[in-house]
DNA sequence: ATAATTCACTTGCGAAATGCAAGTGAAAAT
DNA sequence: ATTTTCACTTGCATTTCGCAAGTGAATTAT
């Protein structure tokens, strides 16, 4: 299919070419299973759960890798499969999807616990330094249940499950 | 037509929430033109620069007035003018956006001025605490100065917005 | 007072993108 | 040798998008 070798950008504004990029119900949907689960297969993604058709996951996944998002190798365990693997200008959206993730968590109904996502604001620098770890290393551990491995964790336990946190909506 | 009466989400994951309000090509440039240009009325909006159709802008502005990141308010001055505002859930997106705006000009050939960007990114909290005074006291200056003209003008007119002032920002 | 203009949209329609179901071919498992 | 798995592709109906051209109310110009 025509990939697009030509930019053309509507205009310079670095917003609306992330936009030209990303904007679209999935590809970082994509980019969050990459990061924060350790997605790395077709498959993986078509049973994230959220239900993407299969040849709009193959469209994204290659407008991904010709916009050097991600990038794709063979795996070595299995010759039909093929590994997709975030680039550097991949995982530095880090910052855009844990912004994203606070601000539902704020402002909308979502399934994400109140401690998890006070903890990942307060810990934010953190977050992404593991985040960027576990992708220089190539740990396909998910991230999202222990969201603290992180220095200076005063209680480095799995605790913050209970609801303990009277605090309302945090503003910034 | 009405939405969302009961949120009927794909997953609780809040990214995916997130990007089911705001994951398309034009809902976080108006959001852009509203925090970062003071824009308000439709007429702005649609001379913005990168050519939205106006029943797409229509429909967005609804959309987003119905997830209530933006609100509207008749104009005083003028009986048939509306004025858009961003509501508190819209301008918390400003984290967002300014992280999409560092990513791009990071990583894609953006008209945005290194010396601008770099600015920004080290002095991330006071952008946000600025962008958030300008919201509050409804201040409609811009606060980026319009980026430089694109490579091939199609039809885009930009506005000749004063002046380019880098301005040192608050720092508390 | 009348006409022209501006503003915020709406309508119609062809084009493109999306979603769904059903393949397809190669590699792996049985 | 046959079946299953994997990563897609293909067809087709539906939805959304983009463009041009209205529409009506409010404002401005004559």
């Amino acid at each position: 299919m025509a990939r697009k070798s030509v930019p053309e950008h509507r205009s310079g504004c670095p917003v609306s070419i992330s936009l030209e990029l990303l904007g679209d119900r999935w590809s970082l949907l994509i980019v969050r299973d990459m990061m924060v689960r350790g997605y790395r297969t077709f498959r993986e993604f078509q049973q994230a759960g959220e239900g993407i058709a299969t040849n709009i996951l193959a469209d994204r996944l290659r407008k991904l890798e010709a916009a050097e998002i991600l990038m794709t190798e063979q795996a070595e365990e299995d010759g039909r499969s093929t590994h997709y693997r975030l680039t550097a200008k991949g995982i530095a959206l880090a910052p855009v999807l844990l912004d994203l993730l606070i601000w539902a968590a704020h402002h909308e109904p979502t399934a994400a616990p109140d401690a998890a996502i006070a903890q990942m604001e307060q810990n934010r620098e953190a977050v992404l330094a593991e985040t960027y770890r576990r992708w220089q290393q190539r740990d396909p551990t998910p991230l999202i249940p222990p969201f603290a491995p992180l220095p200076k964790a005063r209680n480095s336990k799995r605790s913050p499950q209970g609801k303990s946190s009277p605090k309302g909506k945090s503003r910034r």
